[in-house]
This record gives C-alpha cells, structure tokens and sequence, in this order.
DNA sequence: CTTCATATTTAGGGCCACCTAATTATTGGT
DNA sequence: ACCAATAATTAGGTGGCCCTAAATATGAAG
C-alpha cells in the first residue's frame, strides 16, 4: 500500500539503502549526508537529491542539514540486500572456490541481479548458513538479524583467551594479512602484550609465534572471549 | 587499441550486441532496425540512437536506412555475452535446480553482472559442457562456437527417426508443453504424420502414444536424423 | 552573541537510454 | 517513372544519477 512497497529500486537506490543501513544511526545520530557520500565514493550533492527521492518513497526519513533514518521499509530493503549480499559470500566460497578477501566485489556486483529465488536456493544448498565467511550473520527472508555483541580484539585483556568472530569483508589486503597470519573466523588465541598509547596487541595463536597487531587493525576484529586452549 | 577495446560496456549495449547476434545477419541482408527494436522492446528511435553510439565505438557497421553488421569486436563482445547466458543456464540447472524452462529470465539478469573469472568457474565445475539445457552450444572464452546445422523438425519425412538437439530457450510454456509431452533434448522419437499446408506432425516418442505437433512449434525444433529405435 | 569553519542543500549542467511526433529515405506496384 | 506504403532517422523531451560551483544552515569558539 505504501509507496515504498511498490517501488522497483534501482542498483543506486539499493546501495544507498544498504550504505545508510550499515552507517546505523539512531534518533540521537542520524546518519550524515557526508558519510553516505564517503562511503558510496559519490559527492555531497549526488547524495542530497538521492535523500529526497529515498525520503520522497518512504524508505527513510530526512530531517534537512541533520540527517537521515530509515523507516521500517527502508529497513527491510537494506536488510534484503545485506542478505543478498553474504548468502551470495558463502556461496561463493563454498561452491566455487573464491577466497575470503576476493568474494566481496563479486557479491556487489551480483546482489543486485539475483532473485529472491535464488539466493534462498543456495542458501539452502549450503544448509542455510547463518554466518557467511567474514563471521557476519545472516538476515532471514522475513528480515531479522541476530544482534552479535563482539569486543574488539584491541579491548581483550593480556592474559586472556579468545576466538576471532567477525572481520570486515571489505578490504581485501586486510584479509590476506590475517590469513597469513593464521587468523580465519573460529580461530582461538591468547593475547600476551598490549602496549599503551593505542600501541599494537600481541597475540599467540595456539601452538605459534607471537605475532603483534597495530591497533587500528585489532580495533575491527570482533572476538568472543573463550576458555583457555584445552580447557573444558 | 580500437574504441571498442577500451569501453566499458552497459548493460543496455550488451542486450544489443547480443541481440543484433542473434538476429544474425549477412553481407546481403544485414540486421534492419526494426528487427534490433521489435527484440529488445523498444521504439525504433531509440534503436538508431544507439546504432550510432555503438557504430562510434567499433562495435557495428552502420550503413544509414539498410541495416548495421558488427565487427569483430562486436561479435566478440556478443559472444561473451552468449557464453555468459549459456553458462549460467547449465550451472543454474544442474547445481541450483532451475528447470529448463524457468532458467532464461534468471541468466538475463545474471549474464550482466558476473565476471568473466566466475563464469569459467561455473563451466570448470560442470566439467566445460558443450551444450546449454536448451541444446544450445557454449562459445569458448575466446570466442569460438560450434556451427550446428540442425533440422526444423517440421522438415523430417514421415517414417524417418530422429533426435530433438535444440530448442529456444525463450519461451517458458512452450518448454514446458514439451517437457509434458516427453520431449527433451536427446529425445529420441519418429515421424509418424504428417499433414500438407503447414498442418500438424505427428511424432512418437519410443513407446509412447502418436503426438502431433502444431506447424509453428514444429519449426522451432532443432533435429538430427537417427538410427531406427533398437538397430546398430 | 557574533563569527567562522564545516556540513548541507540548491542551482545548473552532462550523459545515458528511453519516449513520441515529424521528417526523410527506400521500395514495390501501376 | 511516379506514388503510396513502409522503414529509418532527426527533433525535441523526460527521468535517473552523477558532477562542480554557489548559497545557506549549523554549531563551536572567541
């Protein structure tokens, strides 16, 4: 009935959904014109007339020179295409061979092209994942997320055991460093130094080197703490 | 070296090589307008504006009023598209469970957005097959395809045995009508009738009931004459 | 409370790919 | 050889999405 519910989008309008949807924002922060742009690699301007248009067919609210926040549509949009986006990851990755660091621009090409059909094909395929290959989990058809409440690795204690959960998909020379560093979704380490003013954190791999992280880099690795290596 | 080389294609110049391919054409005869317009959808007009663009960039010869021929970039950019759509109908079917009569629309969408490294994927992985579901053979990476030379089988003599090797992929319910008849490629079958002034053929299936065939969809029917049922 | 840096929006333009209406070229019939 | 029917092109316009330059709003600091 809604205007949103009966809009065809478009590949730009998917991106912006899922760009705004991934800044988060809420009613204190509304996401900004600024980082949209930034994120998209497009100008200020571009994105203020998109906004209008998103707004105009109800996907998100604009409140001018503030920001923006997605309705429940918008949502559900940016939701579908999040979905889109890791079921096609895992797909990949199991099906055809790609590398964690090289699935990412193959599924933003591809989200925009599948069906719904589709992508709850291979999702059944693959036994319906629920993380795709970075540790993202992945939204139901109907649009719900599992909430993960990781703590970067930057904030574990020396001392303290922990599993490697999440890792952004985004920057592929980030990936092949971890790889080649042991580090994959699922792998326990111990963190044995943490030097102060933002220095690096050393880690040990069970049964390896220690092997230090920049912080900068240990601030986007989302652990779960763990029972020491052998332990119950 | 040429424009063609070095632009980037869009999606709509890709429906265009492709369907100015598949209008094929000749020296004599080359594809008119109306014929591009009629296949892509849209208005004549629109046709000529792009003939010009993609004349401009090396893809086609335009000569103004009779009709356009591409080069041989032009044939390359077409044939990369053929590949791409016949390829993901073979993976799309063996590995995902599309029928063959259901697959066409997914391919169209798809052929735009994947990349030349994940189609080689798909065909590495279904053992490079020759054919599509549709009978249809897969051009190489580099641009070669087989020539077939079938038979309407609305030109088969009456008592002769023949093979049904290729159908078009682009009308569902006629695919499956076929399907619902016993028909699929590979289908082994003999004329049994046949009427004069563009009347029905009748055919039968290996131990099945005579079936006539309606003219039109007897035209659309690629054969190979074979063997008997049962002898050497 | 004014002022200045920064963020955002408006103004104005371009390209792509489509449209309809009007014009022009080709061709087959008389 | 001409004329009507048909096919193709040019003319002129639209919407989507991008850009730069200019104007305007916000907010923090003096």
């Amino acid at each position: 009935m809604n205007a949103a519910a009966s809009r065809v989008l478009t590949r730009s309008t998917e991106d912006y959904l899922k760009a705004i949807y991934s800044l988060g924002g809420d009613a204190e922060l509304p996401v900004q014109t600024a980082a949209i742009a930034d994120t998209l690699g497009v100008a200020a301007p571009s994105v203020s007339g998109m906004l209008r248009r998103l707004a105009e067919a109800g996907f998100l609210e604009h409140i001018p020179y503030r920001g923006v926040r997605l309705t429940d549509d918008g949502r559900r949009a940016a939701l579908r295409m999040v979905r889109r986006h890791r079921v096609l990851e895992c797909y990949l990755t199991s099906e055809l061979g790609y590398d964690w660091d090289s699935v990412h621009d193959e599924a933003e090409r591809l989200e925009h092209a599948v069906s719904d059909d589709l992508i709850d094909r291979m999702a059944h395929v693959l036994g319906n994942p629920p993380y795709d290959p970075h540790g993202a989990p992945i939204p139901t058809p109907g649009g719900e997320v599992e909430e993960l409440k990781h703590v970067p690795l930057a904030d574990l204690e020396v001392g303290q055991w922990a599993e490697l959960r999440m890792v952004s998909d985004k920057d592929p020379e980030r990936l092949r460093f971890l790889k080649s560093v042991g580090l994959d979704v699922g792998t326990r380490f111990q963190v044995v130094a943490r030097q102060p003013f933002n220095g690096p954190v050393t880690i040990c791999v069970a049964g390896g080197q220690p092997q230090p992280l920049g912080n900068e880099l240990a601030r986007s690795l989302g652990c779960a703490a763990r029972e020491p290596e052998g332990a119950a």
